[in-house]
RNA sequence: GGAAAGAUGACCGAGUGGUUUAAGGUACCGGUCUUGAAAACCGGCGUGGGGCAACUCACCGUGAGUUCGAAUCUCACUCUUUCCGCCA
């Protein structure tokens, strides 16, 4: 959610901007409302004092008080429930004009209208090389088993096995000995060119609940569209999409110390999603199923920081795919594409030689204090002053999509697999499967 | 699943209807003292909303209710702790 203040002073900005990002908004009549909110509520703090008032006499009299006042008490009763019960009649319609707002975008978001005005920004590697495709790899080797668990869960679901189980397992060790070293930390940022710009402690890796209730997913600003999100039957929660939900919204109500930012977090969660309305699209393999794994950062920062985070974190993704050796390009969205509480967002697809695409395997998520608003998530800096921290969030790998780059990539003409250098080790020494 | 107890500021903790404008302590910040520090003493120190400001309103797990007046009484819910049962 926006701040009511940043509206009153940009209507017309804001209008603008949610109408790039494609949402219909109403800030006329959310102004209006908001007008309306402090009238009631002058009118309502009136009553109230004098209430207190009355009450304060009773106490200095020690005793009861006059017939008089119990009347006058009784009439202030009547009228401030009245307002009461209008004002929270007002603040809910503001909230959820207020929430229909999307985030403002960052300076440098292109403004498009589709996600095909999505700006390449670099392409790192060769992307030539084609081949059969992870399914069929997958298939062969009898790593994947889709038939078996459509038997016990459905379409778009899949049994992973042997070998690959290995590899995933093997991925997630070597994303969370990197991400936890503050010497690749420092490695990773001076090659961005961020020393001195960001701070260099490693993230805490976390397994967090793949839970999450109603009312923190709707302040997250990631429960909708619902029908992508799994619902508990009879319960008010949810199966989480991302680590981002669980993560971003584990600090929520708190104010936290500012020596303590930035907190980075590092998250495995196996996620879950409906895939709703992506029909027939993707239905070879485990490309585009209901669950999959994934490793995702999360970082709460101050308001000054958070750009910078940001770009952290697209340079973390982008040293974990190089390290895996892997032709991939980046992507600056556009305002459509960005999402409602995003300021920036930025996406890495890999090349996949199976389909002879790039095809989108990471995201980078720049919140600014838009989730942290709704989410009451604050900072006490070292000046006292209590603000809103800046959310970040971004991709380490959805093992699913690495697994099929890392087949498809490293397939051999005899149809094997080669095992990408950094990741031998952790295979005990293995180069192929 | 059964039973009991509990939820108050960063933390501990007092408070069972009207001097609670939330006692007291710890931590923290500023000052006095000191060569410096500690101790001691003095002062400050919750969050959110409205207002240019003075100031004012709300908030004692959440929501509803009783009352002229609720941290305090009633109801529901959530969570925590302990015991029993079950379970990985």
């Amino acid at each position: 959610m926006l701040d009511i203040n940043y509206i009153r002073k940009n209507a017309e900005r804001v209008k603008e901007f949610s109408e790039q990002k494609g949402y219909k908004v109403d800030v006329d009549s959310t102004l209006k409302t908001d007008a309306e909110r402090r009238e009631i509520l002058g009118e309502l703090e009136t009553l109230q004092a004098e209430r207190n008032k009355l009450a304060e006499e009773t106490k200095r009299t020690k005793g009861r008080p006059s017939e008089a006042n119990i009347a006058r008490g009784k009439e202030l009763k009547v009228r401030i429930g009245e307002l009461e019960d209008e004002l929270k009649n007002i603040e809910q319609r503001l909230s959820s004009l207020l929430k229909a707002i999307p985030n403002v975008p960052w300076s440098d978001v292109p403004v498009g209208s589709s996600e095909d005005e999505n700006t390449v920004a670099e392409i790192v590697g060769e992307a030539t090389k084609t081949g059969k495709n992870h399914y069929e790899i997958g298939t062969e080797k009898g790593w994947i088993d889709k038939e078996r668990a459509a038997k016990v869960a459905g379409a778009r679901f899949a049994y992973l096995k042997g070998d690959l189980v290995k590899l995933e397992m093997t991925i997630i060790q070597f994303v969370i000995d990197t991400l936890t070293s503050e010497s690749k930390m420092t490695e990773i940022i001076a090659s961005a060119g961020l020393t001195g710009k960001v701070n260099e402690r490693p993230f805490v890796p976390v397994l967090p609940p793949l839970m999450i209730k109603t009312d923190m997913y709707d302040a997250m600003d990631r429960l909708e569209p619902r029908e992508d999100r799994y619902k508990i039957e009879a319960e008010e929660l949810w199966l989480q999409g991302s680590a981002e939900h669980v993560l971003g919204s584990m600090y929520a109500g708190e104010i936290l110390e500012e020596k303590d930012l930035p907190l980075r977090m590092l998250g495995f969660a196996t996620s879950f999603r409906q895939e709703a309305g992506t029909y027939g699209k993707d239905m070879e393999g485990i490309f585009r199923v209901h669950q999959f794994d994934k490793l995702e950062m999360e970082s709460l920062t101050t308001p000054e920081d958070g750009f910078n985070e940001h770009l952290l974190l697209v340079a973390i993704q982008k040293y974990l795919i190089e390290q895996l050796k892997m032709p991939y390009r980046v992507l600056l969205k556009c305002t459509f594409d960005i999402g409602k509480p995003n300021a920036r967002g930025v996406d890495m697809e890999v090349w996949l030689p199976g389909q002879g695409k790039y095809r989108e395997t990471h995201t980078a998520d720049y919140m600014t204090d838009y989730q942290a608003r709704r989410l009451k998530t604050r900072v006490r800096r070292a000046n006292g002053k209590v603000e809103l921290v800046h959310t970040n969030d971004a991709t380490a790998f959805a093992l699913g999509r690495t697994m099929i780059a890392i087949v498809e990539n490293y397939q051999t003409p005899d149809g094997h697999v080669t095992i990408p250098e950094v990741l031998r080790n952790y295979m005990g020494g293995v180069e192929q499967i």
